[in-house]
DNA sequence: ACCTATTGATAATA
DNA sequence: TTATTATCAATAGGT
């Protein structure tokens, strides 16, 4: 349809090609529109031209994804399952590891042991028993480091309490000399009882 | 196109409708597949009837996967991505379900405990002790059936030793009374040691 | 991008 | 559905 009839092939005129291209996008997309409104047609139409810039159409009463979705169901073909088959295995895979460990963990809780056999038993009961004895050894540890802690903090209490105590002294000694320089008497006696230093934790042993 | 002119606009005879629908739907595919050739275009073509059948044209140097490719990179927009993101949000939440998993299995085996706090390896103390219970519950039973089992066997081998017993005494009897008679002596002590009953696991004892 | 002769598509009809 | 065909629409080639 034109000035002349042209053969279906390639346009090798890059710019003849260029422009046929274009007028025909155009004509195609027209006849899209037109197919989806006079018909109640659903179009999906993507065009890429050989340079590689895309255009598109999608009826308005619809979504590609639509379209997409329709399309697998009546082709019966994949599309992007490839690329889904890939995570769902994947799901699957992991989903199988997580249920093997639930049991597992089941079982080393002492749950759902009734179809072991003697030999499984066994196994368990020794993992169970090295398990107590690293929890146990790290407890012991841990209990250690306190007491430690708590003696460190007795004897910082201790060294602590005698500062005081000089202090105290000296401080009582200064005031006796302003109290015969004529200044009002003002003793550590009246000292409220929160300021001095107590033990840390004083029950600490109580715990080991 | 046609005898007249008409309006672009939804066509309101069924009839009429489906066979425009039809006529113009080989238009569209024509042009498709004309662009393709001439212009080196890739195009995806999907049409719905209102009917909802489908038609289908996709350029023969490419498939619909590759141009939804090209479409999502150029696009960028999604299409499926939204059925993916459910997939993948499934993943991370299995796998994390996993990670804890394992965590809690290496902690009650006793493994990377050092960052576990008092109270914490407190309660896995007592989840491994109460498994333990458990599991040797389970070995007692286990073994008590297990003796049972050998007793009642022991009994049985009594009693089937008693018989033969019996039997062999008798069938003595009979050959010396044939012996007596005449015939050939042919007594139990030619009897192969295998066919005597012997006790069941002898060594059972031992393992409880 | 516009023009237009010409071909192609198709609406109405059978 | 298919075939015909008068008509309208698309477009090839030229500006």
């Amino acid at each position: 349809m034109g000035r002349g009839k042209i053969e279906i092939k390639r346009i090798e005129n890059s710019s003849n090609r260029q422009v046929t291209y274009s007028k025909r996008r155009n004509g195609i997309m027209k006849k899209a529109k037109e197919i989806t409104v006079l018909c109640d047609a659903r179009v999906s139409l993507i065009i890429f031209a050989s340079s590689g810039k895309m255009h598109q159409y999608c009826s308005p009463s619809t979504t590609l994804v639509e379209i997409l979705d329709n399309y697998h169901k009546q082709s019966g073909k994949r599309l992007w399952d490839a690329k889904h088959e890939n995570l769902r295995s994947e799901v699957d895979r992991v989903k199988k590891e997580n249920d093997n460990m639930q049991i597992e963990l089941r079982h080393l809780k002492g749950e759902d042991i009734t179809s072991l056999n003697h030999r499984e038993l066994m196994a368990l009961e020794e993992a169970l028993e090295n398990g107590l004895a690293s929890i146990r050894e790290k407890e012991a540890e841990f209990i250690n480091n306190m007491r430690e802690n708590g003696e460190m903090l007795e004897e910082a209490n201790k060294r602590l309490n005698y500062e005081l105590h000089k202090t105290e002294m000296e401080l009582e000694g200064k005031v006796r000399e302003m109290d015969i320089n004529g200044y009002h008497q003002y003793a550590t006696s009246h000292m409220p009882f929160a300021f001095r230093v107590q033990p840390n934790q004083p029950n600490l042993q109580e715990r080991i």
